[in-house]
DNA sequence: CCTACCGATCGGTAGG
DNA sequence: CCTACCGATCGGTAGG
C-alpha cells in the first residue's frame, strides 16, 4: 500500500481541520502543508468538501462495520459493550485528527451528504441501543433509560483524542480505567 | 432588566454559531436575523470576535463561580460531585445555544483571549480534580485515575443541549438518570 | 504541477 | 440606522 499524494493531502487536511476547523482552513494553507500551489491540489481532489466527505464517511463505515461485527461475534451484552468502548478508544488513538473531524466537522457537509451521514449515525446509534436494551432486559445492566445511557456513553469517550497516551502501557491503562468508570461508575460501592 | 439590541444580537449570534459554526456565520446573515443591515450591527458591537468572546467568557465565569460556591458550601465530595453535575445540566438546559458555542467554538478566539479562556478552563478543571482526589482519598469514590475520571465526566455531559427535554418532569428525570449512570455506572451490581 | 486569474463573499469603515 | 464601498481572501478554473 503506497501512500499516494491524495493520502498526504487527506492527512494534512485532517490535521488542519482539527486545529482550525473546516471553514477556517484555506486551500492555500493546505497546499503549503502538502508542498504545492493551491490549484495543483485539484489534480488530486475534486473539492474541499470532498476531503471532508472522505474522512467522515470512511470512519462512519468503520464504526458501523465494527459494531455489526461485535454484535455478531460477542454473545453477552456486557462484553459487547466493553468491545464497543474498546473500539472507540482504539480508533480514536490511531487517528486522532480524523476522529476530531468526524466528531466535530461533519456538520459542514452539504446536502445530500449530510443526510446520508446523519442516517448512518442513526443506524449506529440504533445498534448500540439494541445492545443496551437487551442487556437491561437480561439484567446484565442496571435498569436505566437506554437513550440517556447511549448518549452519555458516546459522549463520554469524546475527549480521548485530545489527551494521547505516550506508550502502549499507558494505552492499556487508559482503556482499563475508562471501562471501569463507565461500567461501574464513580462510586462503585 | 430590559433586553437591549445588543442582547438580541448576542442571542441570534449564539444560535447561528451553534447551527453553522463561527466561521460559517456571516455578519450579513446575523444582521438579517436581527432585522437590520450588516454595517448597523457595528453600532452595538465592536467585532464578530467580540460576540464570541462575550459568550465564551460569560459562561466561563459562571462555571467557575458555580464550582467555587459548591466547594465552599457542600461538605461531602460525593454531594459536591452531584452538585457539579446538576450545575452542568441546568446551565446546558437553560441556554443550549450559548453552551454549544462555549463547548465547540471557543477555539476560534484569537490571542490573547484564547489563552485567558484556556487558563480559566484549567482553573475549573483543577477545582474539579480536587473534588475527585479528595473523594478518592476519603473513600467516597472508588479508587481511580482522577484525570481520566475528570475528562470522562466533563465529556459525558456534553450531549444534553442537543436533546432538550420538553417539560420540567422530563428535566428531573434526565437529571436523576444521568446522575445515577455517572455515579454507579452501567452495571451497578 | 504551475501562473494567471475569476466572481463571490468576507468583516468592517466612511460619512451622513 | 442606512448606502456606498474598501481591501483581503476565498474556492476553484483555464490553459499550458
Amino acid at each position: 500500500m503506497k501512500k499516494t499524494t491524495r493520502d498526504t493531502i487527506r492527512e494534512k487536511a485532517a490535521n488542519l481541520f482539527m486545529e482550525k476547523g473546516f471553514y477556517a482552513t484555506s486551500m492555500r494553507e493546505l497546499a503549503r502543508d502538502v508542498g504545492m500551489e493551491a490549484p495543483s491540489l485539484y489534480n488530486h481532489i475534486r473539492s474541499k468538501e470532498d476531503i471532508l466527505k472522505e474522512i467522515c464517511f470512511d470512519y462512519a463505515h468503520r464504526y458501523l462495520e465494527g459494531i455489526t461485527f461485535i454484535r455478531k461475534t460477542v454473545s453477552s451484552n456486557r462484553e459487547q459493550l466493553r468491545a464497543v468502548i474498546d473500539m472507540h478508544i482504539e480508533i480514536a488513538l490511531n487517528d486522532p485528527a480524523s476522529i476530531t473531524v468526524f466528531n466535530d466537522e461533519w456538520k459542514h457537509l452539504k446536502v445530500p451528504a449530510i443526510s446520508d451521514f446523519r442516517s448512518m449515525r442513526k443506524t449506529y446509534e440504533n445498534q448500540l441501543l439494541e445492545i443496551l436494551k437487551e442487556g437491561i432486559k437480561r439484567r446484565e445492566f442496571a435498569h436505566m433509560d437506554p437513550d440517556i445511557a447511549m448518549y452519555t456513553l458516546l459522549s463520554s469517550i469524546k475527549w480521548i483524542h485530545h489527551k494521547l497516551p505516550k506508550n502502549s502501557t499507558d494505552r492499556v491503562y487508559m482503556k482499563n480505567t475508562l471501562e471501569r468508570i463507565l461500567l461501574y461508575g464513580f462510586i462503585q460501592k
